[in-house]
DNA sequence: TCACGCTCCCTTTTT
DNA sequence: GGGAGCGTGA
């Protein structure tokens, strides 16, 4: 079947391996058995995972034997990038290597064999807002005080639960007290509505595959003889549902390897067991075990100061770390007077970094919380700053968006009653709270779903004619869109088509016109945030949500970019529920990113800068008192740390607001862990402005210097017109595109081809 | 039926 | 500081 021949193709790859360390090539030629590779920061983890790919495709493993799975999307697209760009040195493809997300995986596979899975071959994906209205309403129907019980400790209750592959049955019969009985009776009642609704949430796209490869044999039979080598990146982070998928993937081959480090361990409050990567050799005892400990992205200096902070860890396997770059600067580690101190001298030093060569999409901002990033974004954008914040699902949240998206869901899926809920009165058209009542009420005390019984609203009892008029018409509208999704067609075409779509939903619900009547600013933007939906649907590139091959042992056919416009609304659908925060970094951009700690993990830039070292902050409140919670702290921080190439610097405000009040602050104990000799201090004085400090000058005026309005800039580069870059030189408009970040062009460059780029920050001139 | 305004409550990190 | 839920007035 696939006898590994050495060939052509091998040796055309050995140029390529060439270039590694003994070690890590060690990771490449590695063959049959488990391995573990212990990769620390920097030290090449990427590259040694895509070479192994590549070069057991080389020796003749057939690519749709491959498996890898990673955390984010980013993650899988770079591996297959760089895995293609290797391949295509020798000649060979990379067509059918799977690579992508644990979640995308068990989606598709549950989408390849619903039957098997045990779910509706059409279930939507809940995202955490839906997750919680359905955990909420799963609250008022066990009858509890949603007092006592808030959806968050519920819904963190069942979602521990899911990944200890405990469903609601499981876990009832193991309740013993009042308030392990009461999440019991509350997630029963969580289940049978995601059942109801034909939906699944995050951690059944983890537990069902997991639950289904251990129960049934035959299942598990055909999926290890599909996959023959699997590998997985950032093991640390794999939860017990992950860690038994990927155990029984395995089960026969036995080849897979895991990458990851364990000290860069940080989701251990969302089931991740770090014990998955500390325990591998005692569960595969034949396991080799490759230690990857140089670093090659960072100075000494950065290397050393993170190596001394997660020295203080005792739950540690200790390890060196050694850096193979120079020595660099030392960290900066600057105290600014508040928050808004704070965040200026940050921009002010990023400026600075600019202005002497270093491109903002090579600094990062990083921090403990979301929140944090206010602060920052009116200083970045008062000085006219260009940034993005990487929170992926922040476009899909806000409230215009979310109705149109709910519309769509209820276009592929009528019995998604979250999104029903959410839509049949908005924009306001008759249909109140009296109204819908009595149509769920008539519903539940029939065995049919509320979209049935909308189908006949005048048999609803009381009802007003009005209102079962305007239930008719909504119906109506519904089918209406739902009568156009049959059609098959190329990826690129269905793109087209379902842009189109979203823009007839936009426009026929009245949502459009509804956000247009108002005339506020924020009524602007949010329909320039549904004009960017649109774009959103035409710039999907399409998926196969199905994984061809599953049923029998033979070479899958490859060639799918052919479906139905339906299945392509499901693909997007997917693609937008599991999006990941640090999916939304794109160097491309040319922008400075701002983003969690959590985020920044697995991406790399030359100028970091982690503010608010504070305590309470960073070791955050609730982990303080807690030694393993603070250990997590630390591994955070280490973290963020290791992202930084060439500069590193930790910040902290001498005060900030805590719920509106001003508080002083601590300095983070772990800036305290840090060597002196690694640091440069500086702390601001009270007298003299921060600004004023490091610049010499008065701080910039509020307000000051604004280009163009977005919707001016606009007007200057109409699609179609012809434009100069100073970089990229010619090319033509192909879009413009409202962002919140700012106006947004995809331009098509004559020699170096299509970029995005933002019309506020480029230096862009019309031709002709 | 709907919009607006008030009050109260919470407050990490994410696929 | 912000969001959700509730009450009131149109």
């Amino acid at each position: 079947m696939d006898l590994p021949k050495p060939n052509a193709a091998a040796a055309a790859l050995q140029p390529y391996l060439s270039g590694l360390t003994p070690s890590q090539r060690s990771v490449v030629d590695h063959r049959g058995g488990p391995l573990l590779v212990n990769a620390g920061p920097g030290s090449g983890k990427t590259t040694v995972v895509t070479h192994r790919i590549a070069s057991l495709i080389a020796e003749g493993v057939a690519p749709w034997r491959i498996l890898g799975l990673t955390f984010t999307n980013k993650a899988a697209q770079e591996m297959r990038g760089r895995v293609e760009a290797l391949l295509d040195h020798a000649g060979l493809t990379a067509d059918g290597v799977l690579l992508c997300t644990f979640h995308s995986f068990g989606a598709r596979l549950m989408r390849t064999l619903p039957d098997d899975f045990g779910v509706p071959a059409r279930f939507v994906i809940l995202d955490a807002a839906d997750q919680k209205s359905a955990i909420k309403q799963a609250i008022r129907a066990a009858n509890l005080d949603p007092k006592s019980f808030t959806p968050a400790s519920i819904s963190s209750a069942i979602s521990a639960a899911k990944n200890q592959l405990k469903n609601a049955e499981a876990y009832e019969s193991e309740a013993v007290d009042f308030l392990t009985r009461a999440v019991a009776k509350t997630y029963h009642e969580y289940e049978s509505r995601l059942k109801m609704q034909e939906a699944v949430d995050f951690d059944d796209l983890l537990m069902r595959p997991a639950v289904a490869l251990r129960d049934q044999p035959e299942l598990r039979a055909r999926l290890t003889q599909r996959w023959t080598h699997l590998l997985i990146d950032e093991y640390q982070d794999t939860n017990f549902a992950q860690f038994l998928v990927a155990d029984l993937l395995v089960s026969e081959a036995r080849n897979v390897t895991v990458v990851g480090d364990p000290d860069q361990s940080i989701y251990g409050w969302r089931g991740a067991n770090i014990g998955n990567i500390l325990e591998f050799e005692t569960r595969y005892p034949d396991a080799k075990v490759i230690p990857l400990g140089e670093n090659f992205r960072s100075t000494k200096t950065i290397v050393s100061a993170a190596d001394a902070l997660i020295r203080n860890n005792e739950q540690r396997k200790p390890k060196n770390l050694v850096a193979a770059n120079d020595t660099g600067d030392r960290l900066r580690i600057r105290r600014s007077e508040d928050e808004r101190g704070e965040a200026q001298d940050v921009v002010d030093h990023l400026k600075q970094v600019e202005r002497s060569g270093t491109p903002w999409a090579e600094m990062a901002v990083l921090y403990r919380m979301n929140a944090l990033s206010r602060v920052f974004e009116e200083v970045l954008r008062r000085d006219g700053v260009p940034y993005i914040v990487a929170k992926g699902t922040s476009f899909f949240e806000r409230k215009e968006v979310r109705d149109a998206v709910g519309y769509l869901r209820l276009l592929a899926n009528p019995r998604d009653e979250v999104a029903l809920e959410r839509v049949v009165n908005m924009p306001p058209r008759g249909i109140g709270a009296t109204s819908w009542s009595r149509v769920i009420g008539e519903a539940r005390a029939s065995t049919q779903s509320v979209w049935e019984v909308m189908q006949s609203p005048s048999r609803i009892e009381g009802v007003s004619t009005r209102a079962a008029k305007a239930i008719e018409s909504f119906v109506e509208m519904v089918q209406g869109w739902r009568s156009s999704l049959g059609h098959t067609g190329a990826f690129e075409a269905l793109s087209r088509d379902l842009s189109d779509v979203v823009q007839r939903v936009i426009d026929e619900s009245g949502l459009a016109a509804h956000y247009a009547r108002g005339g506020t600013e924020e009524d602007h933007d949010r329909v320039e945030n549904l004009d960017e939906l649109v774009s959103a649907a035409a710039d999907f590139p399409g998926v196969v949500s199905e994984l061809p091959g599953l049923a029998e042992d033979a070479e899958p056919t490859l060639e799918h970019d052919v479906q139905t416009l339906e299945a392509h609304l499901f693909g997007w659908l997917e693609s937008i529920s599991l999006v990941a925060d640090s999916d939304l970094v794109d160097p491309t951009r040319g922008v400075l990113t701002l983003m969690s700690l959590h985020a920044s993990k697995g991406l790399e830039f030359e100028e970091v800068v982690v503010a608010g070292c504070e305590e309470s902050l960073l070791p955050h409140q609730r982990s303080i008192g807690d030694d393993e919670a603070i250990e997590e702290e630390r591994r955070l921080l280490f973290v963020g740390m290791t992202r930084a190439k060439k500069n590193l610097t930790l910040t902290s405000a001498k005060s900030r607001p805590v719920r509106g009040f001003r508080e002083s602050t601590i300095q983070s104990q772990f800036l305290s862990e840090i060597p002196e000799e690694l640091v440069e201090r500086w702390e601001a004085n009270e007298n003299a402005s921060a600004d004023a400090f490091l610049q010499g000058s008065s701080p910039s005026p509020h307000g000051g210097r604004r280009g163009p309005s977005g919707r001016r800039l606009a007007s200057l580069f109409p699609v179609g017109c012809l434009v100069e870059h100073e970089q990229f030189g010619v090319g033509r408009v192909e879009a413009i595109m409202p962002r919140p970040t700012g106006t947004t062009a995809r331009i098509d460059f004559r020699y170096d081809g299509v970029k995005t780029i933002i019309l506020e920050y480029a230096k862009l001139e019309r031709l002709e």
